[in-house]
DNA sequence: CTCGGTCAAGGCTATC
DNA sequence: GATAGCCTTGACCGAG
């Protein structure tokens, strides 16, 4: 309790009762706990793992597996679909292959390596370079004189290597994107050529983009605009706008999904959204919570009242204990939620539980015809009443009630 | 005319413009043709070869090949983005002797040359990798994680992306040798899953139920679940939710690579848009169409009359058919067109060919400055004046004027 | 950084 | 229909 490293929200039991409130203890079964004193763990909650969620978003997290990072394929497009995913072998199984063995460890270890080289690769690239002139996938760097992915490159140089004729199936002018580069040889060759691709071109490496190809293609370029003229503008028209359309849809689509998947988190993880309220049984059988305190055993009235209100309160830290879990679950599954500091993690749900935890609930209270109050009521369907919160909350109110520590 | 089985679609002489209207000859040049019976055979436009494609399109048309109809391979999967074609081998082979002969010169000499190839690839395979696991094939190299031939290979991905459920006549324990591979796919994939093949490696698996494959598998599955335990589920997880990921914004981009596909063939096949009325050079000359009557040969007027009808109307026919042929050619294109059955395409065409042609060619009509008056102006610079429209059409208009035969 | 080479993916297609 | 051989593709790597 007094260990500041450790990453624990910490909350002092005090008497005010709204600082009692965040005492909460996420096992909502143990109604006999009596410690005065909970932790809420927010680390633990955010290290559990929830069933099946693992890798739900597309953008999310690099997981981790008995310590060890495993990169998912990194399809920065969304249409990298050659992409393959190499299955991951056991050891055991490794040795116990007397034959493949070598290739097998080989392979695995290369493929590993690959991954992360390729990503720290890819993401340099990413930065200076940006699209394939071509085809408008990511592309890897400069090759042969454009910038263009690595299909574009090797296409382009499988072509020349093998001196390819190609011929195009319908007018000449396909449109080329990365959804159908490899519908048309000929017009992605033609497209290769018009952008510029040189197999004589070498790249000097101190030289600024505009400069070393205008010096180097001037000559071949010339000819290439009197002949195509118009149509290459056309077509490179087009193209573009095609790419826009694309850039468009697929950054349209991440957000829509985004969008889509938080709010089935949300319908997931809040038991208050009206399907969810229609779907439980439990509230068509609404509890209101009841404090029996033997009038005998306390001397004042006051007493009696503190004893009361202390009791409703553990109640409802009880109640409230649950919706908290689920709320820590919620932020968890919003998408990039893993990848920030596990410190901002737990400074980001301190600072923004209460605040998500009354919108949850604000429309909990409202009048139970059958009780005749105005009643807050629980997943569970136990209610309290407006006027046993008023006991529980009459005290002089005080905020920083969720005491920081680490 | 009369043979009810025919696949044509039937065009009657009569004498109602606006039925002849339908007369098309599709051979545009012979403007000697006299015949006043003309059938429009668009099972020979669908059927017709253009050039000498290979089956470039997925979507595309069924080949007609020395008069027999192929049928493209069905490929029913949105994300076959790789479709390939052959290369066009040697220009000098391409350009000798008739078609007929071209195609077996070259499906020979590819032969050959696949041999020789082969030949070389499997000597250096064979050094390397070896022999099958599965069946004691020449191995062609590693798939799924395992030394195995074109066949296994071939048969493993297929089952796992058709998600085949295979049953053994037997005992389920099958001896899988090169010899009776093909005897039992219940044992061959389960040796394939044995020897250690990996259904993730196989791409668009969307094996978004890992549930059913570990009911039916599970004995299979076992020996490798001892081995890797859950870092295989880990990476299991992941691959099957990229994947889903994946295949959603495959279908959205399907979608726009669709829309661009017809939109392009549009572009290719509609002489009368805006760039490609831009682009053409007949129609910066256009010549209005004039009809010249011997005025001696014929006694009334109104037989004067009936001949220059009857010749405008011959020159509108000749004039609107190759814009039928385009129209034919574009339906031709259309995504998913060659999958319908052949009797719906011509049912298609039929129906809504003059609702596609009048709004191809409803921009045409406007006011040539030149004549003064507004005309109607084809593809090839030929105008037809709004009088001269008046004369063909003046008669009483029938609806029906497609007859329909078997 | 870009080059050519590699090779396991899937596609195509003749063959049964 | 399925099979299997051949082909193109492209992510990756080592070299320079
Ligand atoms: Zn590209
Ligand atoms: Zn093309
Ligand atoms: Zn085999
Ligand atoms: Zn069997």
């Amino acid at each position: 309790m007094n260990d500041l490293n450790s990453n624990l929200i910490h909350v002092y039991k005090s008497a005010d009762p709204l600082m009692q409130m965040s005492q909460m203890d996420h096992n909502f079964e143990n109604l006999n706990h009596t410690n005065n004193e909970i932790d809420l763990n927010i680390l633990d909650l955010i290290g559990q793992e929830t069933k099946e969620e693992k890798s739900q978003y597309k953008y999310l997290l690099p997981k981790t597996t008995n310590g060890q990072i495993l990169i998912a394929p990194n399809h920065s497009q969304a249409n990298n679909f050659t992409n393959q995913f190499t299955p991951v072998q056991s050891p055991s199984e490794a040795q116990s292959q007397d034959k493949s063995k070598k290739k097998v460890d080989r392979s695995k270890k290369t493929k590993l390596e690959q991954k992360s080289k390729s990503d720290v690769r890819s993401d340099s690239a990413q930065g200076s370079v940006g699209l394939c002139k071509i085809c408008g996938d990511r592309a890897s760097g400069y090759h042969y004189g454009v910038a263009s992915c690595e299909g574009c490159k090797g296409f382009f140089r499988r072509s020349i290597q093998k001196k390819m004729q190609y011929k195009c199936m319908k007018e000449g002018n396909c449109v080329i994107v990365l959804l159908n580069r490899n519908r048309c040889q000929h017009c992605r060759f033609k497209k290769c050529l018009e952008m510029g691709m040189s197999r004589e071109c070498v790249r000097f490496s101190n030289n600024s983009e505009s400069n070393a190809s205008n010096d180097t293609e001037k000559g071949d370029r010339e000819p290439k605009k009197e002949n195509n003229t118009q149509i290459v503008d056309e077509a490179n028209k087009i193209t573009n706008s095609t790419h826009k359309i694309i850039d468009t849809a697929v950054k349209q689509l991440a957000i829509c999904d985004r969008i889509l998947s938080i709010a089935q988190s949300h319908q997931n993880l809040c038991p208050y959204t009206k399907i969810n309220r229609e779907k439980n049984v439990y509230l068509s059988n609404k509890k209101l919570i009841s404090v029996q305190v033997d009038r005998n055993k306390f001397r004042s009235e006051k007493e009696i009242m503190n004893v009361t209100k202390e009791e409703l309160w553990r109640c409802f830290t009880v109640l409230a204990n649950q919706d908290a879990f689920k709320i820590v679950e919620f932020a968890k599954q919003i998408p990039g939620f893993d990848q920030i500091f596990q410190n901002d993690q737990i400074l980001m749900i301190k600072s923004h539980f209460f605040k998500v935890w009354f919108l949850r609930i604000v429309n909990l209270f409202c009048e139970e015809e059958s009780l005749k109050k105005m009643c807050l009521t629980f997943e569970s369907g136990h209610s309290i009443s407006e006027d046993q919160l008023c006991t529980i909350f009459d005290s002089n109110r005080k905020t920083n009630f969720f005491q920081i520590k680490a």
